[in-house]
DNA sequence: TGTCAATATAATTTCGAAATTGTTATGGAA
DNA sequence: TTCCATAACAATTTCGAAATTATATTGACA
């Protein structure tokens, strides 16, 4: 419900979409690990589908760039590295900040609009998350749909779904740094300050000021995941035996 | 052969791979037309293999942009409109400008030797060019070649693959519309020149430079797109018939 | 003891038929 | 004649088994 920008194919639909969408959000969860072997009579029981259907499935996620498909040796969870996530970022922070200009340019009331709801709703999940909880999906869907309804009057569809896949590839990231949260920073400010800076029109300021909030993401990211990667490694390795 | 750099996977492999290759290659060409239907029976006749073969070279294509599938419905080659068009070039320009700062930045001896390479191939491919083949593949893929291996050194295999990508949706354009006949411009003189700034580390001369060339190939597609798509409209209907 | 070849095992890949779903054609009622 | 429901048709989607290919194990030889 949520994250219904996000997620883009409604819940009606082929066996093969629904598969597609179950083992995304096994891999955006980390509950199948970065580089995992995705074993066909595993998948099999797993989804309750068959071999073929879940092929297809996995096909659409290897396009995705969530799995990697090797030739005669069958498809593992894409892998994870510090050199990806530091690619990953550097290009997200680049191409959005393009969006984010243009969608200055055109954006008109409606799209002021759009954003200020989307915000209402990031504030909202911030404010009541749950401390116990580690890891918030609603809270991760309210910022990626803030950020995206700000580029949404970019004009163009290309740069649009290139930026949400980047999203799509970093909430791995964020889901095992957990990065999100940041609550010694005002991370309600920074945010209201680019949209502020948006609907004056002053696109240098929005994407320095976005860049700058792009910037700590980076560091906090960076700084888990050494560790975490370790860990998962040994997780990994265990699973094999 | 000429085109190695382009097409990223090998001959040998599964057959899903090579009818997913041969698919590729008739919708570049459009031998398979924009917005055409893509019925199972006819392409299982066609390419000399089952529906599910088929299928998942399809699934391939469709997250490549080239096809879209439409749930319950099969799938179709992706349409074309100068919309698109519009878009699909802007977003390019844009991305390969950036990809061309970070390039020069990062680029080494190597680089340029390899830029060198592609420039004479480039040059060569031009000048044995026949006036009487319309599409020269062999020249356009030495065009793509030499733009890539400009960017090549930009250390980000994210960027790169998007921008490779954003070649390949132009492809089909460039086949209809022919627009690399211009010879009457300078052609070898405007990439020589955004070669020999990019060698200097003079970055913003190159981008500005590319960015010329960017805006010619854009008038040159939209000029010749509109009639063409009329006429590969009706011959769609008449296949419909 | 280490290396290599041959076999046995386990995985992926491919196939065509069966099931499901969308589309078109037909017939009846307003 | 036009609209709607129903039936016949054509397409896509799904399945499990057969074929193919990679991996692991075993044994022989140097």
């Amino acid at each position: 419900m949520t994250n219904a920008l996000i997620n883009q194919e409604p819940p009606q639909g082929t066996l093969a979409g629904t598969v597609y969408q179950a083992i995304r959000r096994d891999i955006l969860t980390c509950k199948l690990l970065p580089g995992q072997q995705l074993r066909s009579d595993m998948m099999k029981l797993e989804y309750g589908a068959s071999i073929s259907t879940i092929r297809e499935a996995v096909a659409r996620l290897a396009s995705e760039g969530l799995v990697q498909q090797l030739d005669q040796r069958g498809a593992r969870v894409a892998t994870i590295s510090e050199s990806d996530l530091r690619d990953l970022l550097k290009v997200r922070e680049n191409l959005e900040s393009i969006a984010l200009r243009w969608s200055i340019k055109n954006g008109g009331e409606q799209w002021e609009a759009v954003a200020i709801g989307r915000f209402h709703i990031f504030r909202r999940s911030l404010q009541r998350r749950n401390p116990n909880i580690s890891y918030d999906l609603d809270l991760q869907a309210a910022h990626e749909d803030f950020h995206l309804s700000l580029i949404s009057a970019c004009d163009s569809p290309r740069l649009l779904a290139i930026v949400k896949s980047l999203y799509t590839q970093s909430r791995r990231y964020r889901f095992m740094a957990d990065y999100g949260r940041a609550s010694d920073s005002d991370v309600i400010g920074e945010h209201e300050r680019i949209m502020e800076s948006a609907f004056d029109r002053d696109a240098d300021r929005a994407c320095r000021l976005f860049e700058e909030h792009a910037a700590k993401t980076v560091d906090l990211a960076l700084a888990n995941l050494t560790l975490l990667q370790r860990q998962f490694e040994e997780q990994a390795e265990l699973e094999r035996q």
